[in-house]
DNA sequence: ACGTTTGATATTAAGTTGACACTAATGGTC
DNA sequence: GACCATTAGTGTCAACTTAATATCAAACGT
């Protein structure tokens, strides 16, 4: 930053209110759908908007600290994985910078949490289409309505981040459960990026060659079929393959 | 952003100056030095400091127009690759938070450009280590001194994401010359990835059965040994493998 | 019991990678 | 001009990956 005393003596500077907004992805691995957590705006501007989960930055409160807060105050969650995405600062992207004098910047931050531990907070469950809701609620990313400001254009931005993230990075384990079926993870990445990225058969024996994922034992039996061995996700395993190029593919 | 009318009534909303800092980077291919371009602070705080060159926004200027306005006040160029880096806000980022009350935020972005078409206004030319310079100058990514306000900390984001980019994108085509030798763009990658990263044989097979690169024909003698052609990089041919997973390496 | 469904393993051909040998064209040295 | 060092560019081959497909295993429903 900085400078400016000279150069910009004439032309004034913009002052600015910094928001942080959160997409906060998650994975109802039951009806296989990639969800995100919306909240209902209680005031204007957008009143009764759908909106991403965000709030003012506070004097002395870090970006990511209010990044933590304003989840926080929405979910309860035991695991959390949380990165930041994007800055949005097109003038105009907030009306109230037309009655205001201020600009309003949005830092985005890209979230993950397991579904199973993700405790909603005053708010109510999974919002279906046509679905009269309130407060809170996970949407499948296929049915988000339009957003209040620029959102749709921030969720479109962390979407993109997720999908690129889940070829190189296991963010995958991220919004699993903490035990999970291979078929998970395979269902997990087909909902995500799309059918026929790769075949069962060989992405299960990729996968389990890297060597993160610890076999339980434990079996479950999901309706029909040969039951399913529970894996673990293991940091530990993974540590020395950080920062090396990997293909999850 | 937004909300918070409720929420934070108590709590006192941070206002923020927003600054946008660049790291431009380019490649000496005479020298094989990565190269970032760094101003000299001509004001407190951090008078005397080189760092980033950087501005603050100003009403109505979108945070890359900021980016873009300070990158041309700085150097004339004619081609130009600028996407945005990061935003730093941690709380006391800025000496001046302590004097004023506001906050001091910076978008930085990550720009790339071609030394030889890079004309820098009113500066001086690389600062080698000792050289007393002033202004303005290209300094090699291993000799940057300490910079102002968490600048070094920038920089280094930058860094890392110019040389994750280097491996699935074609970027080192926007900091080498127009025409360049196949042996150029391999220098270019041992000297930022670092030494023995590929075989030169394979990653010349590699580079070329990608298919975008196009000899021109024109051969070039440096020194000793067999002249080399001059090879162009065509966009046109690169467009449909954009969104590809490509590997570089 | 028997077919269906899902999980898990094996086989195989085609393709890719990495190490290295080899040819080609220049400049410098004696 | 013979010879060597130097840099550019091609070819080869074995080791390894990848993708498609076949096969086996273990549950469920009727």
């Amino acid at each position: 930053m900085a400078r400016g005393t000279k150069k910009s003596a004439g032309c004034s500077l913009a002052d600015f209110k910094v928001g942080v907004d959160n997409v906060i992805f998650s994975v109802d691995t039951v009806q296989n759908r990639l969800l995100v957590l919306l909240v209902m705006r209680q005031d204007e501007p957008f009143i009764d908007y759908w909106s991403l989960p965000g709030t003012l930055v506070r004097q002395g409160e870090s970006l990511e600290n209010a990044a933590y807060r304003i989840l926080s105050e929405k979910i309860r969650v035991r695991n959390l994985y949380l990165e930041q995405l994007y800055t949005f600062g097109e003038p105009g992207r907030d009306p109230r910078e037309f009655t205001r004098g201020d600009r309003y910047l949005s830092v985005s931050y890209f979230a993950l949490v397991r579904f199973e531990e993700a405790e909603l907070i005053a708010g109510s469950v999974v919002a279906g289409a046509g679905h009269r809701v309130s407060g809170i609620a996970w949407y499948p990313v296929e049915q988000v309505p339009k957003l209040a400001f620029d959102h749709n254009q921030i969720l479109e931005y962390g979407y993109r981040r997720l999908r690129n993230k889940l070829e190189y990075s296991p963010v995958a384990f991220e919004v699993l459960p903490e035990l999970f079926t291979l078929s998970d993870v395979y269902q997990l990445y087909t909902t995500i990026l799309g059918e026929s990225f790769s075949d069962y058969s060989n992405f299960r024996a990729r996968l389990l060659k890297l060597g993160f994922l610890c076999d339980t034992g434990v079996k479950v039996s999901r309706g029909a079929g040969r039951p399913a061995s529970l894996y673990r996700f293991d940091a530990a395993a993974f540590a020395p393959l950080k920062d090396k190029p990997l293909v999850f593919i």
